[in-house]
DNA sequence: GTGATCCTCGGGTAGTAGTG
DNA sequence: CACTACTACCCGAGGATCAC
C-alpha cells in the first residue's frame, strides 16, 4: 500500500481520537512536544512534511497500537477517500442515541427511511456509509462526546475492528470484535458501561465497522 | 490547549581536493 | 579517469517560545 501525505496525518488524527486524545495530547503522550502534530507543522512553505518513523513508532507504543493496525487506519481512510479531496459529500448523519430506532437501515444492512439527518464529509468512497455523531459520554475515553464516526456497512469486520452493533432492543453499544467462528461472535467491551460478550449471529440486529473516528 | 514562528540538530548530498 | 575523503550547504523534524 501506498501511504499518502494526508492519510497518514488522517490516521494520526483518527489514533488520538480514538484514545480520547487531541493531536497534541496524543504528541504528549507519546513523549513528543505537544506541538509536533500541529496542523501547521504538516506542511511547510516547500510542501509536505511527515512524521518521523521515530515518531509513528512512539506513537504506537503510546497507545498499544501495531503497526499492522496502523497502516489499516491509513489504509481505512484511503478506502473512503478522506483526505485526498477537499469536495464536500453529503453523508448520512444520526446522533449516536438515535440508532436504536428501528427501521434506520434497510434489508441490505444500509441506512435508509427517514429520520437521517445529513452531514458534509469529504467524498467517501462507499455510497452507503454514513456518520453517526457521538452525543453522549458514555464512551469515552475512547470516542469523545461531539466526536463524528464513519461506519461502512460494506466492509468485512475482522477481529480487532472496532464496531457498532445493536442486539435485540438494546442500546447501540460500541465493542471491539473477537473471535468468531461458523455461528457466534464474541466482542471485547468498548464501552465503559458495557461487558464483553459472546453472542450468535441471530441476536445481532446490525453490526457495523468504524472506519474512522474524528473529535 | 492550540497554533504560529523561529531555532537547533542531524541526515543527505553536491562540490572539491587528494590519491592511485 | 576512477575512486575516496572531506567540507559546506540544504532541508526536514522536532523543540522552544509566545500569543491567543
Amino acid at each position: 500500500m501506498s501511504m499518502k501525505h494526508e492519510d497518514v496525518w488522517r490516521a494520526l488524527d483518527t489514533l488520538a481520537a480514538e484514545k480520547g486524545l487531541s493531536p497534541s495530547g496524543l504528541a504528549r503522550a507519546a513523549g513528543l512536544d505537544p506541538t509536533a502534530f500541529n496542523r501547521s507543522k504538516r506542511t511547510t512553505s516547500r510542501g509536505l512534511r511527515w512524521p518521523s518513523t521515530e515518531s509513528l513508532s512512539r506513537v504506537l507504543s503510546a497507545t498499544g497500537a501495531s503497526l499492522e493496525s496502523f497502516t489499516a487506519l491509513v489504509g481505512g481512510a484511503r478506502a473512503l477517500g478522506l483526505g485526498r479531496s477537499h469536495r464536500a459529500h453529503r453523508l448520512p448523519l444520526l446522533p449516536l442515541s438515535q440508532l436504536c430506532t428501528d427501521g434506520l437501515f434497510d434489508d441490505a444492512g444500509n441506512p435508509s427511511g427517514q429520520g437521517w439527518e445529513e452531514t458534509e464529509v469529504p467524498q467517501p468512497g462507499d455510497p452507503h456509509g454514513y456518520a453517526v455523531r457521538i452525543d453522549s459520554a458514555r464512551l469515552e475515553p475512547v470516542f469523545r462526546e461531539g466526536g463524528t464516526l464513519i461506519l461502512s456497512p460494506a466492509v468485512p469486520v475482522r477481529p480487532g475492528d472496532r464496531v457498532l452493533l445493536r442486539r435485540g432492543e438494546g442500546p447501540v453499544g460500541a465493542f471491539v470484535a473477537g473471535d468468531r467462528t461458523a455461528t457466534s461472535f464474541s466482542f471485547d467491551s468498548l464501552d465503559a458501561d458495557s461487558a464483553g460478550f459472546s453472542t450468535t449471529r441471530e441476536t445481532l440486529v446490525w453490526l457495523h465497522r468504524i472506519i474512522w473516528a474524528s473529535s
